[in-house]
DNA sequence: TATTGGCACTCGGGGTTGTAGAGTGCCAAT
DNA sequence: ATTGGCACTCTACAACCCCGAGTGCCAATA
């Protein structure tokens, strides 16, 4: 069901997109008669607004006001623009600084970039780390908690610890946890975890392990380790009271909705893992989606590379009357910057 | 300035006080009236209404309108609960069996306390982690990034953990980091984290230590992570959504503010940290503190034991206009039963 | 045939007015 | 000291009206 516009239709098109999400205010014929160069009528561009509401892309609050776009219209718009929007050179400075700060640890970029995110664009700010099993192990650590409980830390090539607590049969001492864990880094350090995964399960199915202690230790932690890992991935929200601000969002209920949504996080998150894995910047329109509570919501997102894993997403949450060029370009240059950054730093 | 309340007086505050929170609404002398059993009447109930309002205890939104609790009022309130509150059977039952599902592993109590606490209260649950100098050194463990990029990850003997990116002078291999790092383990685990920096600068002053290159180098790192350390508490909040559901927050200012408290944290962990360190629960109005942001909140607070460590805090946090029975009787009674779970499985 | 000016119509928002109800304060009676 | 009674006050709610913005449609026009 493709739409096709003519060229004027498309023109004005824009222009009640453009006027609304400055102004916020249904945009009458008017307007946008006073807008097109080509000195149109009022009338004239009534008649091509009444074409566009038939066509699905724009609605009217009620009889006499005037028109706002529909999600399919914002659609239609967002699709339109042109694909290298330009950032402020002030916003590129703060971002240049920002990131040059970066010590080159990832759980230090995860929390800048999101803050960034937000207060750039005085909206939210996500970020997504790529799927667990991507991670590329550098590091790895079993620490002795109580009988049974071993305490794992684990440490991503680019820097980001995670760790959690594993019940194992039988009671291991210090000295063979710490050795366990050197054997690990030693043999399997470089490879995503993924990997490392299939090769613990190789291991354990040769006859080999059943004599070596040192071995089998391993294997049975490393392994443990790997299943208690969560598939989930992890996010990181900044700047949700941004949210607020913006008067869509007045009614108390919607609102609660919301913020339910953010902190539960998951379906954020399986939201963008369903995205299309396309290179540059993604605009997803809220109701596109089937979550009822990103209603009015939209999304604009980019995948970025750490070093050479796969992908993980970043980007900006906010309404749907939103400013689609600035915060593209935004979510663009960032994404770039931080990719580049880190594969080089990883080198 | 102690205000004295004659029998009847306190009688009809309590009333009015546990009226108004059930109901929200102002109420009025006839309601009072019913439901004392002493069959007063309306007028005489009306005399010593005014009278409480003269000592600042009640106030009338407008002429005409029933009567309200001051935050002062509320204060005489809560001090005149009865100290040991119940709490009912199924509540306790809940946190019964989700305390004893813990590992025994510190982060997990610290984020499943305050979802306890935000569940069952519907309010907002928090936790803050004892000081960090009071942490008790367990493990402590360097991995090498990048040059003089040194990453450090400590567990502390509640298996909490965290990290941090430290920048060096010089740069280490990996071996030396390990090397340290074991040595400030056998040399200082039980110790506080206070206690260990304590002797660092003992040893850095003496001479020894600047021969001594593995020497040298554990009581450059340990220092040097000791300084990064933020002297910030830790805090986790959970369930900030459900303060979206009281009705006195309809406005979206005020509401906006409030989440931006939450989202910085901070001011909420020096509040609480301000508290006089009583046993027991504590209820703050939150006008009687300084932070306009919490004007129309109260905290119930208790200080908590980690094994035998200083003292951290949880509770809820909520409308003034809060069940604070209820309220006080949870956070009692998960303080303690935490309290005594942590340092029981310490030993 | 596409465009335009004109005109009647519609609808929401804001201000005004009226009314019912809840609750008070005060006073005189008990 | 307590109480019944009464006048008074104030809010919340509904009804109403009117203005202005904007539309749809039609007949006139280039």
């Amino acid at each position: 069901m493709e739409i096709v516009l003519d060229e004027r239709a498309r023109e004005i098109l824009k222009d009640i997109v453009a006027s609304y999400i400055l102004s916020g205010e249904p945009v009458g014929s008017r307007t946008i008669a006073k807008l097109t160069r080509e000195g149109l009528s009022p009338a004239s561009v009534r008649n091509v607004m009444a074409d566009l509401e038939e066509m699905g892309l724009l609605a009217q609050p009620h009889t006499s006001a005037g028109r706002i776009p529909t999600d399919k219209g914002y659609r239609h718009y967002v699709d339109s623009l042109p694909p290298a929007g330009r950032l402020a050179p002030r916003d590129r400075l703060v971002i240049d600084e920002d990131l040059a700060r970066l010590g080159g640890e990832g759980s230090e970029a995860m929390e800048l970039i999101p803050k960034l995110l937000s207060r750039l664009s005085s909206q939210v700010g996500y970020l997504i780390f790529p799927p667990i099993t991507e991670a590329v192990l550098k590091h790895i650590e079993f620490v002795r908690l109580h009988a049974r409980k071993i305490l794992a830390i684990l440490v991503d090539r680019s820097g980001v610890v995670s760790h959690r607590v594993l019940e194992t049969e039988e009671d291991y001492v210090q000295d063979d946890l710490e050795k366990a864990g050197r054997y690990l880094v030693a043999e399997f350090s470089g490879l995503t975890l993924g990997e490392v995964r299939q090769r613990l399960v190789r291991l354990m199915a040769e006859e080999k392990a059943a004599f070596d202690r040192l071995l089998k230790n391993a294997v049975t932690l490393g392994t443990c380790y790997l299943d208690a890992e969560p598939s989930e991935r992890r996010m990181v929200l900044e700047g949700t009271t941004n949210i607020l601000k913006h008067p869509e969002f007045s009614d108390v209920e919607t609102m609660r909705r919301l913020f339910q949504t953010f902190e539960e996080r998951h379906s954020l998150v399986t939201l963008l893992d369903r995205l299309f894995d396309a290179p540059g910047v993604q605009v997803v329109i809220g109701s596109e989606t089937d979550d009822p509570a990103l209603g009015s919501l939209s999304l604009v997102a980019s995948s970025y590379r750490l070093g050479d894993q796969a992908n993980g997403w970043l980007g900006i949450l906010g309404p749907t009357r939103m400013e689609y060029d600035r915060a593209v370009a935004l979510v663009e240059y960032i994404s770039s910057h931080l990719s580049s950054l880190l594969t080089r730093q990883d080198l």
